[in-house]
DNA sequence: CTTGACCCTATAGTAGAGTTTAGGGTTTAA
DNA sequence: TTAAACCCTAAACTCTACTATAGGGTCAAG
């Protein structure tokens, strides 16, 4: 428990060292325990977490979201301080997760038939990408804020 | 055709102007023919790709990679000079795309059971959202180039 | 007991993706 | 014919998510 250097879990996550004591300061982690020395000291469930926020930042989410979802799992007080708002993120997020495989699974599609008919012979002159992706009907998406001024 | 001012296609997309502008300078949209005064004409087909760049940007897509797979759709030129990388190009983001569904439905998974436990009565001490994406097999996955020093 | 590989903090710098500002033309409706 | 509402460029600025640098302790091996 507690045994590992920040130098040995960022060989095993593949997460730089600066990064991790990054992600220290912005809250994705928790504040490690250090050495009378002052070294920060982690376990191995340190390395699964770093994994975590690496895939999940691929996935297009931002470390505001990573960080709220790590404290669903993390923060059994707000199980019971605030148990509406964990259920009401934990599903604006499944609303979120499920928007994205939709979309993706759009773009594989389209890109599919874009990767056979490339490799079938002849005339691809225009591959409809884009109409595919781009949501003709007024699928406004107010999920993700974005930009509001107050 | 070609009747639209940039203020209208930025309504029409929800895309401001001046990031329209910044994609056209960055060669996510073709150069927009001008009138006399200079002044950008669109036509409809705009909004539609802007759009596009919009969602795929929520996909966890960079610029860059929404920059080639628009190139791969508008260019067929590559199908004359570069067949083959075209080819290559398109299966490698379809495997990212694969690859991402497949990480969204695992944090899918875990959340789902995450939200009915909550509504569920009583002990919701641990949620192994973590162990669930962190993939604790070696996988790395070189796809994403991120930071190589030459 | 020193040298090399690690660790620490604090601060500055960078890349990507816009956003804002300054300064100035254009169009259109009153 | 003028004022509001648009459009233009160039350049500076912002925010996010790191990445690097400076300056300095720590620890294990030889």
């Amino acid at each position: 428990m507690n045994t590992q250097t920040i130098g040995n879990i960022s060989k095993a996550s593949g997460t730089p060292v600066e990064t991790i004591r990054f992600y220290e300061r912005e809250g994705l982690l928790p504040e490690a325990p250090r050495t009378a020395a002052g070294y920060r000291l982690y376990d191995e469930s340190a390395t699964g977490r770093l994994r975590f926020i690496t895939r999940a930042k691929a996935l297009g989410f931002t470390l505001a979201e990573i960080r709220e979802i790590l404290n669903l799992q993390d923060n059994p007080a707000s199980n019971r301080t605030g148990r509406k708002e964990v259920k009401a993120l934990t599903e604006k997020k499944l609303a979120d997760i499920q928007r994205r495989i939709d979309d993706l699974q759009r773009m594989q599609k389209v890109l599919s038939n874009l990767a056979s008919e490339c490799s079938g012979r002849g005339g691809v002159t225009h591959c409809p990408i884009i109409e595919t992706l781009s949501g003709l009907e007024d699928c406004t998406h107010p999920e993700h804020p974005g930009n509001q001024k107050p």
